[in-house]
DNA sequence: TTGAAAGCGCTAACAA
DNA sequence: TTGTTAGCGCTTTCAA
């Protein structure tokens, strides 16, 4: 390769080397017929700044990074191309990370991402990163999930108000035995929705039943399970609100098995986070999270603290689209 | 910050710099009782080695690149884990790029990989990718797709054998009026995959009918409509052979809209590679193309063209694992 | 408006 | 086995 220095393109141009500094960076005084020559002399040598020694003197990097759960889940990569637009508007690149809700992973990545020095991270927390995410020296904002207690900046989706809105609007339709499946409470997120549930009825009066709340983990199997729990309760609930795609797809198979039918039998609303339930299930009642604007915002959030705009911890809570059916 | 360097572990240990750097390197000779002294050292100051001025100096990099076209499809992520896992096993990381298929993207990311100095890329071409690709002064590898007359190495799926063995199982069943629907005629694999339609079908004296070649780009809506094309010839196809998932799922809807019962009426296979396809229909005969796999064969021609192990130009071509039903 | 000198943090090359 | 010196390619700082 060989690549060309700025030394060559200063020697071509009859400059210095700080001067070809300033035209590529467009950073300081630089005399028009200086910065043709040094211009010319860089498309003949086909000059590409070295990024690594202009980021090692500057200590200024214009790259981001983005810690995911998991990258093949479109709910995920949708939050990824909102970062990665905002951030390329920005003139900033993304380092795209795969944590697979494996904190370990998790770790290695904070590492490799501090040697690397890059501007600021995007994140995704797993359930065990609370410890380590108080240990990262690198600015980040934790964005859709929120760890307890961590003083940082956040960007999420309204996961109160998206879950109290569904609950009534079912009850509005008259159901009062209505289900609720969805994770654990690991998250903020998992507590607040839950509460939203609980407030909706009772708002109405009607009483908690905790044979109709069924708790798990994600996937389409756990999905099944859960909903066989709330089937068997007695009497049956004839709505449910569940809290992701997989385990409504999951749900849903379910309930086909027990020849319980949508939505003649049981009402069924969803949170909606990959295209692959409007194949199964086209017209459920659903909320769709930001997911991409979160992406955009939690960008905005954190570039802002890297530039140091910002002293005080940013909370964004963003609405979520409604279909209700 | 006032992130700790090198010369403060060194000050602290009592040895110098390059001791420090060995120790931390794993390379060179370092008495144990050194060694000890400097991890000690290390640990107090929770020092972190700054791989910028790493990388600097030493001029390599322990970053790949990889290049692909959407990231919100499950393929393609599949791919994206396999050279995760491989790089992470080899001591790399992996920035991880979203083209969108827009060589516009594409060549901004190319400056930016080239600005950072990645050691290597693995790309999943776009279709307008081929020129740029040939200036590209990082070592790469394509993958999946391959472009025409590229000198590069490449690994992808047996597309020709996928296919024919498909055919071949089609016409066993005695099948006789075959259609194939797919993408249009961009890279060197959709072009093969065409050759074996035809081939498997000239072998059992099966005249070609171009009534029963559809063509298009991808997505659900493209697949309704070529299916539509399909069952418009006379006599109507009775099985049919499908390039990919998204177009399966169109084809599959537009055969039901049209009174046409899978597999009665008709049978369908098609190439496997998003799951949502086991959702809509379980008991297609399938080709999965083996993601995973060629992500990792994918980095690891890379790393041996990084290292300088290999001048010739390598090819490879991985099987695909078939479900025939 | 331009440049000279210094040095970011690290490691290659050589020496001891 | 350890250290010294120099310098990777760039930008900061200061001077002209």
């Amino acid at each position: 390769m060989a690549a060309k220095t700025i030394k060559d393109v200063a020697a071509r141009a009859g400059v210095s080397a700080i001067t070809v500094s300033r035209v590529v960076n467009h950073s300081g005084y630089v005399n028009a017929d200086t910065r043709a020559r040094v211009e010319t002399a860089i498309r003949e040598l086909q000059y590409i700044p070295n990024g690594v020694a202009s980021m090692l003197r500057s200590r200024q990097s214009d790259t981001l990074a983005l810690l995911l759960p998991t990258i093949t889940n479109s709910f995920w990569t949708t939050i990824a191309r909102g970062v990665e637009d905002e951030a390329g508007a920005q003139g900033y690149s993304v380092f795209l990370c795969n944590t697979d809700d494996d904190p370990v992973k998790e770790a290695r990545y904070f590492a490799a991402l501090t040697r690397h020095r890059v501007a600021g991270i995007v994140i995704v927390p797993t359930a065990g990163s609370g410890p380590q995410l108080r240990q990262v020296p690198i600015p980040f904002v934790q964005v859709h999930r929120v760890v307890d207690g961590l003083e940082a900046d956040t960007v999420r989706a309204d996961g109160y108000g998206g879950t109290l809105a569904v609950v009534q609007h079912l009850l509005g339709k008259g159901f009062r035995r209505i289900g609720f499946i969805g994770r654990k409470l690991v998250f903020a997120q998992d507590r607040e929705r839950l509460a939203a549930y609980h407030d909706a009825l009772a708002a109405v009066g009607v009483p908690a039943d905790p044979h109709l709340v069924a708790l798990g983990t994600h996937g389409v199997a756990r999905g099944r399970d859960l909903m066989n729990e709330l089937l068997a309760a007695n009497p049956r609930p004839d709505a449910v609100v569940i809290g992701n795609s997989r385990l409504a797809l999951g749900a849903l198979a379910a309930a086909a098995h027990a020849g319980v039918r949508v939505p003649d039998d049981l009402a069924v609303a969803a949170f909606y986070d990959i295209n692959a339930l409007d194949e199964v299930a086209p017209h459920l009642t659903t909320v769709a999270q930001p997911a991409y604007e979160i992406g955009r915002q939690g960008v905005r959030r954190l570039l802002e603290r890297v530039r140091g705009e910002r002293a005080d911890r940013s909370e964004d809570v963003l609405e979520n689209r409604l279909h209700l059916r």
